[in-house]
DNA sequence: GATGAATGAGATTTCATTCAT
DNA sequence: CATGAATGAAATCTCATTCAT
């Protein structure tokens, strides 16, 4: 597995074997503590509020649901972005972990594709923002970008070495699928819920080893 | 032909058989032909600087860009919303309008449908504003929307007939196709240029009649 | 005289001549009455706010006191800095024209140079801002600094002509003792007003030409 | 000698004969001393730091140029205000050693005069914040400006006693001169260095008893 | 005592919209 | 009608001071 061993690279996120050193590093951590609730708090607050409202929203929303100050606010993100950034790629993270982890139980490789792409349209259907940046910002940190990537890649080799996936088709075809998808929920969101559905099994149906003509080489120019 | 007699709902965008009709009322219409000169150059301006830049834009900006003030750009559009409205509907317009015609030309159903969606990618995707407007409203205009619909679902109809089409994709599934398809080459269009095809290509060859597992049905509920 | 020719170069104060020319270009100048009268406004409040308290106020402060909101000052001047420049040299300047003038009007060269420096000060006396910022910025505008240069230079070779100054005092020397006491009488301001008076006797009889020993030359390095 | 009783009015300041006092209370001096290290790095590091940028900087520029946190900081000085009056008098106070220890040491009475306004210069006007603080206190602390006083007024009447120095000059007028030159090597430092010894050169000229007319009287009002 | 994060009242700046000329 | 300055309510950001650890 390309990603076991990297699963969480943001410090408060890594629960799976670190959960033993953290008392071990107490006098450092002297403030840390409240600091990192607080950090916890806003980044709950915005992930919330980015999710609810879109990336548009006061950022004094965000501190007042945090229970924060502004100057701690911008203690711990000195720019709104840096604050969108921040939520996105750990939601992005969070999601990724989840994704990982439920492919890894899943012996069928074709299931456990279907099953991505099931999990990521279902996490982000709950979270405008999340899908809105992917427009704005080309999605969250590349390091995010490059262990989906990875994981992306895991998922096709398996189907690929299955003979169950159309034999041209690259780790890119799919990252690209997953986000034209996102966006999929996000258009029909509240209005069609489960809309997405349909659209995602033809998708699926079109990456299927049934389908034998090339895809188009995309222009080596620009 | 579903779209033939509704061309162009708004006013300004009727120029094939009234521009006779202009110097029948000269002295009034010496003011009114600047107004239009005016609004047509808001619009246009508007055009370019949401494409470029999305809705979240300084309306001086478009003034600036239009030669006009902020009073006169005010006048015509009484709100900001109310031109990127307009803008939107307008291009949508334009767009369906060419699409219409194309998909006239064509003889293949099938070759009606790849051609269609190549139109709306190449055209519209790169426009930020439209491929923000899918997220927000669910499209532009409510009369664009429906003008849209029944042109889509006229290729479907055609498709279906000829038996190309998986049976049970609705013309919903098409426009949430299209609309998500859109936004991907938003996010991508710099970086991996005509890497959408690729993408699209997989989802037409999900969407014909070979596959012939049902669709899932959207649950009522909501 | 050097300077008798390019009395104000600043659009709104140039009365000598103008006043017949103003009711002339009505068509252009439609909306500036208003803009002017809220930029003279913008610039008298500053002014009295930066005199009185010096330039660390709240803009808020002048906006309130000049009648207009805060987008107009920041129409007006876009950043806090560019106010309290503009305010510096439109003061510099009209405190240059006033020096002039008086030069002009005064046979006796010796007398013209004290008067000089008697009014400079007197000026200074009542604005706080004014000398702070020489500290501050070096200065107002590089064309004011330029205008003084050669309205002192003018002074200099006057007296020097008629031998009442010491041989080597250079224009910079003058310059700088001016600033130099500029800054004396903001120390003494409320506590010794009147006190800087003699302090600028003593450098004014240090400048006579009864003072024969050479001044000491610059170090030429750095 | 009028200031050789009273040298260090600060406490910290006193290393002349206090250091063998030091480890006669060794158990509850072991805090002290590192409280004593702390307070001391503070004040080097806020003296560098006003120097440089005057008395407007952020407080933690200090505390982090000090290596302590905010709080030991505002443990040792309640108030940034308070820091930066601590710092100047102390700069003062070292500053007034000097020029009295230099003083004594020469023989001439106006070469005494002459190097204390060398002095003066050269040391002070670099410092941003000390020449802020004539502008804004007329001064620092009101103890160092009564041993300034006394001092200068010690030179005064060595030189008036020699019969150098013009009749009517005050104690007032020399301090008032110096702080006024120190603020236009301020502002001249960088770009023009070593003028200001010309300017300081015609000054003291002025001063001389050489100069027989009376000074103006400072008017009795306000 | 020391630490540095938290605080929140300001300060600055932006921008959709209105309105005098 | 056109113009573009005026408006002022947000929004973003700073910094002296406090306070939990």
């Amino acid at each position: 597995m390309i990603l076991a061993d990297q699963p969480t690279p943001t410090p408060e996120a890594a629960p799976t074997a670190g959960t033993a050193a953290a008392p071990a590093e107490p006098a450092k951590r002297g403030r840390r503590a409240d600091a990192e609730r607080n950090r916890a708090a806003i980044l709950e607050a915005a992930g919330a509020v980015f999710a609810e409202q879109g990336g548009a929203v006061d950022v004094r929303e965000i501190a007042r649901r945090s229970g924060v100050g502004m100057g701690t606010l911008y203690r711990h993100f000195p720019t709104k972005d840096d604050l969108l950034i921040t939520v996105l790629g750990q939601q992005f993270d969070a999601w990724l972990n989840d994704a990982h982890e439920q492919a890894s139980a899943t012996e069928d490789p074709w299931q456990a594709l279907t099953g991505f792409f099931e999990q990521i349209l279902t996490t982000q259907s709950r979270n405008r923002a999340v899908v809105e940046s992917y427009t704005a910002t080309g999605g969250p940190t590349s390091s995010c970008t490059q262990r989906c990537y990875s994981f992306i890649d895991d998922l096709r080799t398996r189907c690929m070495d299955a003979g169950l996936l159309r034999p041209d088709v690259t780790t890119a075809d799919l990252v690209l699928l997953s986000s034209s998808l996102s966006q999929a929920v996000l258009t029909t969101g509240d209005t069609l819920p489960g809309q997405w559905r349909r659209v995602l099994r033809i998708s699926l149906d079109g990456l299927s080893s049934r389908n034998t003509e090339p895809l188009p080489e995309p222009e080596p120019g620009a």
